[in-house]
DNA sequence: CACGCGTGGGG
DNA sequence: TCCCCAAGCGT
């Protein structure tokens, strides 16, 4: 028997008081939440979770505590210390947000999620969860989590992404003006440790006397979704190419992109297939030892990357290149994938043997 | 609307 | 091992 929507929002709610999850950026006393936290913290969570977001989310605040401080803040360091979350576009977005909001807005977060939303970075999901998060506003959030609970909720036979003006309808018609940004984080956490994708805990879940799906005993059939394509590889190679003095060779990527702004070894293309050791030897005018392979997926392709590792013949950084000293390659934004090949290329053997002039040595063991 | 855009954890 | 996925956004 389905229950009236007042009543399964009462149900929600009263689970969420109970069961709710002791987050770092949920206010505790008696102060409302405070804006750059909540924005700060819905950023990190967008298609991450929880666990990895902790840690970042710590370092931010003690960096920087407030919006101008992170205003103010080069943009290099903003990318640094978001090294390893990835979806780096994220970083450059909230560096231009908190820029936005001083010079617009005084330093102060906007209250409406209309204003929210014309901020950068800051889209359909975030500026909803902020304006009812932090300001009271009553805004309709939805998520990955909202919409596989409405869908369950309500049976939704229509695909995502299709569906979601159908789940904002459904979501909508259950937001207590009272306490929206509780409906949300509440449905976000039944979301996330009841209405789960693979084994929902149907018997703990407080809506589930009027859930459509489980019911019929078809939860797992939804959120209904698009077949997805196969992820292609592609293939490519890198070297920790060093100077006598120790330093080694970099490079920033282009700023927008894959890994946009980010630091890099030197490298080749990426394609369907990485260039011979003789190559990457002349392109980086260094003696290279092959080290083995360093294998990483991205959203929409796996890749396959050949490691050296190499002494600099001249000391001359290829066009686009520089040197950085071992001390600064630790203040540079270097993303995980590129930390797997410094790893593979540090556990070998660093020493080059002397060879004669004219001879390069590559792809020796 | 479809695609580009990271990473790590869990079943 | 592999596949799925997680508090999406910009173009």
């Amino acid at each position: 028997m389905p229950a009236s929507p007042a009543a399964e929002t009462a149900a929600l709610l009263a689970w969420y008081d109970r069961h709710r999850r002791a987050l770092p950026w949920r206010a505790t006393g008696r102060a409302g939440p405070d804006p750059y936290a909540v924005w700060l913290s819905e950023v990190m969570l967008q298609q991450t979770t929880v666990a990895a977001v902790k840690g970042f989310y710590a370092r931010f605040l003690a960096l920087w505590p407030d919006v101008a401080a992170l205003a103010a803040a080069p943009r290099e360091a903003v990318l640094k210390e978001w090294a390893g979350l990835g979806y780096y576009a994220r970083a450059r977005n909230l560096h231009d947000c908190a820029q936005a909001v001083v010079e617009r807005h005084g330093g102060r977060f906007p209250s409406t999620e209309a204003a929210l939303r014309a901020l950068p970075g800051i889209g359909d999901y975030t500026a909803a969860a902020v304006a009812a998060i932090a300001f009271g506003e009553v805004a309709t959030v939805v998520d990955g989590n909202v919409e596989r609970v409405m869908t369950r909720l309500r049976a939704v036979e229509t695909p995502v992404p299709a569906a979601r003006p159908e789940i904002k309808r459904l979501t909508a018609a259950l937001v207590p003006p009272g306490r929206p940004g509780d409906f949300a984080q509440a449905t976000m956490d039944l979301g996330a440790t009841i209405c789960t994708p693979r084994s929902p805990a149907c018997a703990l879940c407080p809506l589930a006397g009027s859930c459509a799906a489980h019911a019929a005993g078809t939860e797992l059939r939804y959120p209904r979704k698009l077949p997805k394509k196969a992820t292609p590889r592609r293939f490519g190679a890198m070297a920790v190419v060093e100077r006598q003095d120790g330093a080694v060779l970099v490079r920033t990527r282009p700023a927008k992109g894959l890994l946009g702004g980010m630091t890099e070894f030197f490298g080749s293309d990426w394609g369907a297939a990485s260039p011979d050791a003789a190559a990457m030897a002349q392109a980086s005018d260094a003696a290279l030892r092959a080290v083995g392979t360093v294998e990483h997926v991205f959203t929409h392709f796996a890749l396959t990357l050949d490691v050296y590792r190499g002494r600099s013949h001249g000391g001359l950084a290829p066009e686009g290149c520089r040197w950085v000293t071992r001390e600064a390659l630790a203040r540079e934004p270097i993303p995980n994938v590129f930390t797997k090949v410094w790893e593979a290329a540090s556990a070998v053997v660093p020493v080059v043997p002397v060879v004669p002039d004219g001879l390069r040595l590559v792809g020796l063991e």
